[in-house]
DNA sequence: CGCTATATGTCGCTC
DNA sequence: GAGCGACGTATAGCG
């Protein structure tokens, strides 16, 4: 990784175009190629970049980024105040807990959450207008669409809504009845969702794991 | 703006839990007390971070960042291996020369590109639950409203659907006709927008841009 | 490689 | 502060 403090200009030309007058800032090089340009403000977002894969051809006061869509960043340098490298390696990467996919996971792990009965059918059942996270049958048979989300907020009711449309129409799953499960569900979610028929299940991630390893213990 | 590479372990608990094992990594401080963590890839998107409002409590080998949420990361130090501080200044910004404005505002001078005797009645005509990019009429007379996009996805199916059902119940304008208008329409969001008589229409933007172009050498 | 859903999305605007 | 839409969204996962 190469740190390089410069007063400098940028000019992105891809799929807009933007300038950056000449003023102080970091230029971030990476070890796969990208270059990132960072203001002395905003923890996340570089003021100008170019991802990878990228190449940087450097000449003396100008370095040109360019990628295989020709999008190209040109940094012109007026003066250098900083420049070092160092060798990091590879990272070992991020580990996180309590995304959907672990929700997911959990809930198709236990069907029962949903209610007395309740059998797993798929997980990212498959439809032409994309996959429903859980295809469940209910105690009498009856098809059942969850969506899980961890914050259940408007958007995860009209998705659902989209797949109970489509699945409905098919004879050989209606009709199929829908469920919105999350960690928390917002007043407006749940109130849409219920106008529309589909139930809304508040799910205790924590209580859940907690299952999960009691059957652990268990055998 | 703090630059420091140190070997470091990072823990945050908020919106969810992650964990990031010891390794050398670039810490970046910037003034406005945000903290981020980048690894030696990918140009936008550091490994973890604070965004501010936030404030860094630095005690030797564990920096602790917090927000007002009660958000926190946790970073300990196990061997620092570059520390320097840089004076930047505020940024004078980004200029910007955007393409989806541009977009809409060629589809309202030539509303033809519709359709044979389409006429443009409004841009940005105003509902209850916000602007429709464009309405117009087709050579019967009767109302048509558009939804322009950039990269037409499912999303802006649904929110043209949803002002169609809102024209639609307005007799001044029903019966409201919707046309999907974009540079690329994904295969979701068409077949999502025929099932509801929605129209798809795939703009060439610099067709557009052409046919502009051609009548200023006219005129 | 292309497509789709997710994101600690972030950011900027309106109400 | 919440809600909504755009973003050069980026990025991961799967066919």
């Amino acid at each position: 990784m190469r740190l390089v403090i410069a007063r400098c200009q940028v000019d992105y030309v891809g799929r807009l175009t933007a300038h950056l007058p000449m003023a102080p800032r970091l230029l971030l090089v990476k070890a796969d190629g990208s270059v990132s340009i960072h203001a002395d403000d905003r923890a996340y977002k570089p003021l100008n970049w170019m991802s990878p894969p990228c190449w940087l051809e450097e000449q003396p006061g100008v370095w040109t980024v360019r990628n295989k869509a020709d999008e190209s960043l040109v940094i012109t340098i007026d003066e250098v105040l900083h420049d070092t490298k160092h060798e990091l390696g590879v990272d070992p990467g991020l580990v996180k807990d309590g995304v959907e996919a672990h929700l997911q996971e959990l809930l198709a792990a236990h069907p029962t959450t949903f209610g007395e009965g309740y059998t797993l059918v798929r997980r990212e059942y498959m439809t032409a207008i994309g996959p429903v996270d859980l295809l469940l049958r209910d105690a009498a048979g009856k098809s059942v669409a969850v969506e899980v989300k961890r914050r259940g907020e408007i958007d995860g009711v009209e998705q659902l809504t989209r797949y109970l449309e489509l699945m409905n129409r098919d004879p050989l799953l209606a009709p199929v009845a829908g469920v919105y499960a999350a960690q928390q569900i917002k007043p407006q979610a749940r109130t849409l969702a219920e106008d529309r028929g589909i139930r809304c299940l508040v799910v205790d991630y924590d209580a859940l794991r907690g299952t999960e390893s009691t059957d652990l213990r268990l055998f």
